[in-house]
RNA sequence: CGGGGCGUAGCGCAGCCUGGUAGCGCACUCGGUUCGGGACCGAGGAGUCGGAGGUUCAAAUCCUCUCGCCCCGACCA
């Protein structure tokens, strides 16, 4: 159905201001669109939830409550995996001794180029009644500030680990990190992002193998049960590889303009950071050997992920699961006299809603109790994405009943519903609404994922006609030999690169026998044992 | 970091070319009429014109430098 709601905000491309010729009434809570500039869809659709907003600070962003509860409830739930895999949580310095970083020659080639450094510990007056460092107080030994931890971390368990006995060692660690980006996006790619980062020590290989792969699964669970967001899990290549691993596999997910968003990794480290940090230990056998390690992180870009994967043109839509408040309540009420009345009734049905039980948390129930236009707040709590808006005035007193809204129907589909039934199907609502968003995405990604059999359809398939905002392409399924040489080639002529050697995630898609089959490389003719997935990616 | 665009009230913008010391819409505050709803009328508050220097009697407007944002590229979670 069409909306007809008139938006008071969002940006007006054309028109000008000054109250000159005014653009066309907007359909629609975000302009603009998906469809005429996803870019900047994105960026408002991110203002018009409140989640988070650029600081002064160059590449630097401020998460505001709403977003920063999506966070809270990200960590509660993948810590909750992580603890029930065996892990523990620790906390390392956010400064690395620069010689650390040396240890290990691809893991600084990696970093090197977007590392904070810390040269001096005081600042003086400076000549023009500024501050500048100090020199006398210059650092005898720079600190980076932490890219990521794999060498700070690995100096202190060279002390934990001494015997057979002492692994595996599973440690994790919620922490923010700096990488000096070139390009900056609000929650996809900030100058300091937070994150989790999994270190682990293993005795042997396969061990260390199996837990790389097993935190892999984890983050494939954690998004689509929680984000509801379908993933491709599968190893990088070698030119996608976390800089010192041996192995890189991550979990790949399509976001509503079809490009592709690398939304959790886990690294196989072999034995390359125990020997720069020195990790051995005494097996069994009396004998001491270098261990094995992973790392495996996921990051605050979840939350973008979560934005650009369900949201409409009305604004966010968040996935239960992760939803700071399920059910936002609205008073309906005019004088003072049905105020107390309206208020009574709404203190006693939120205690009984929280009493609920949804996925076996609490139900959170947040009731709007400021005093702003009705419409107003209504429109607020759409675009926040709130899954469920509850309606309730004199009337709905009197009758027992409450109108009840969904975030994923229209926007004027209202239905009363009466409080006992409220009550009683509200946790099976929540789960059809997170079924739902995960249905949908899902049906989005496999409907624009291509099998490809040559060159000339891959061109085909990423070709932009006229628009360069128009979104075209998807997932390319490929038999594709990964020899760097091609994939600069791809690259450099489609923007496109290989997102990874799907292993699971596309069970039941219509394309998904294709995945396996053998075939020759659509550039080289080269034998390949199955297809990758080729895409433009964030 | 290269190319392009842009920073003027909370948000979106006009003013800059042709210097004279700030304006519009929405939001906000108050009053009234409305109101199961993204209203209407009236009154009002709010701006270091990103920052620093310079030119000038006078700078949002001209010049230099700088910081930040957005888009495209290279880099990446």
């Amino acid at each position: 159905m069409a909306q007809q709601d008139n938006p008071k905000q969002g940006s007006s491309k054309g028109g000008g201001g000054g109250g000159k010729g005014a653009a066309p009434a907007p359909k629609t809570a975000i302009t603009p669109t998906r469809a005429d500039d996803y870019a900047e869809w994105y960026q408002q659709v991110i203002r018009a939830a409140d989640l988070a907003e650029s600081s002064p600070v160059r590449g630097c962003m401020v998460i505001k409550p709403w977003g920063w509860a999506i966070w809270e409830n990200i960590q509660r739930s993948l810590d909750r995996m992580f603890k029930d895999t065996g892990h523990k949580n620790a906390y390392f310095p956010l400064f690395i001794p620069k010689s650390f970083l040396e240890k290990e020659a691809e893991h600084v080639e990696g970093f090197a180029k977007e590392c904070a450094i810390v040269t001096h510990h005081r600042l003086i007056a400076g000549p023009n009644g500024g501050l500048i460092p100090d020199p006398n107080a210059r650092l005898e030994e720079p600190l980076v500030v932490r890219p990521t931890s794999e060498t700070i971390i690995g100096e202190a368990f060279r002390g934990w680990v001494q015997s057979y006995r002492d692994l595996p060692l599973l440690i994790n660690q919620w922490a923010n990190v700096v990488r000096w980006e070139m390009r900056t996006r609000l929650f996809l790619r900030t100058t300091e992002f937070l994150w989790q980062e999994g270190h682990t020590v293993h005795a042997t290989e396969n061990e260390a193998v199996e837990e790389t792969l097993r935190m892999l699964d984890v983050y494939a669970t954690f998004a689509e049960k929680f984000m509801a967001m379908p993933v491709l899990s599968g190893p990088k290549t070698e030119s996608e590889r976390f800089p010192g691993a041996v192995a890189t596999y991550a979990i790949e997910a399509m976001m509503q303009d079809r490009k592709a968003l690398q939304a959790g990794t886990s690294h196989f480290l072999g034995q390359n950071f125990a020997r720069a940090s020195n990790i051995r230990f005494q097996s069994k056998e009396e004998k001491e050997e270098l261990a094995w390690t992973t790392s495996w992180g996921v990051s605050t870009r979840l939350v973008g992920g979560i934005v650009m994967t369900h949201s409409d043109d009305d604004g966010l839509i968040l996935p239960p699961r992760l939803a700071p408040a399920h059910v936002v309540i609205l008073p309906v009420f005019r004088g003072d006299d049905t105020k107390q009345k309206v208020m009574d009734y709404i203190a006693s049905l939120a205690k009984e809603l929280r009493a609920l039980r949804y996925e076996d948390e609490r139900v959170e129930v947040e009731v709007d109790a400021r005093d702003i236009r009705g419409g107003d707040k209504q429109w607020e709590w759409v675009k926040k994405g709130a899954p469920i808006r509850l309606e309730i005035g004199p009337r709905d007193v009197d009758g027992n009943v409450v109108m009840v809204a969904r975030r994923d129907r229209g926007t004027k589909d209202k239905v009363s519903m009466s409080r006992a039934e409220l009550v009683e199907k509200l946790p099976a609502i929540l789960a059809e609404m997170q079924q739902g968003l995960y249905d949908k995405a899902r049906a989005y990604r496999d409907e624009h994922t291509r099998v490809i059999r040559s060159k000339d359809e891959l061109f085909d398939f990423f070709s932009t006609k006229d628009d360069a905002k128009q979104i075209t392409g998807g997932f390319a399924l490929a038999h594709f030999s990964c020899d760097p040489k091609l994939e600069t080639e791809l690259k450099e002529k489609l923007k496109l690169t290989v997102r990874n050697i799907p292993q699971s995630g596309f069970e039941s898609a219509p394309w998904a026998d294709a995945v396996k089959e053998p075939g020759p490389c659509i550039l080289s003719g080269a034998p390949t044992e199955q297809r990758v997935i080729l895409a433009r990616s964030y």
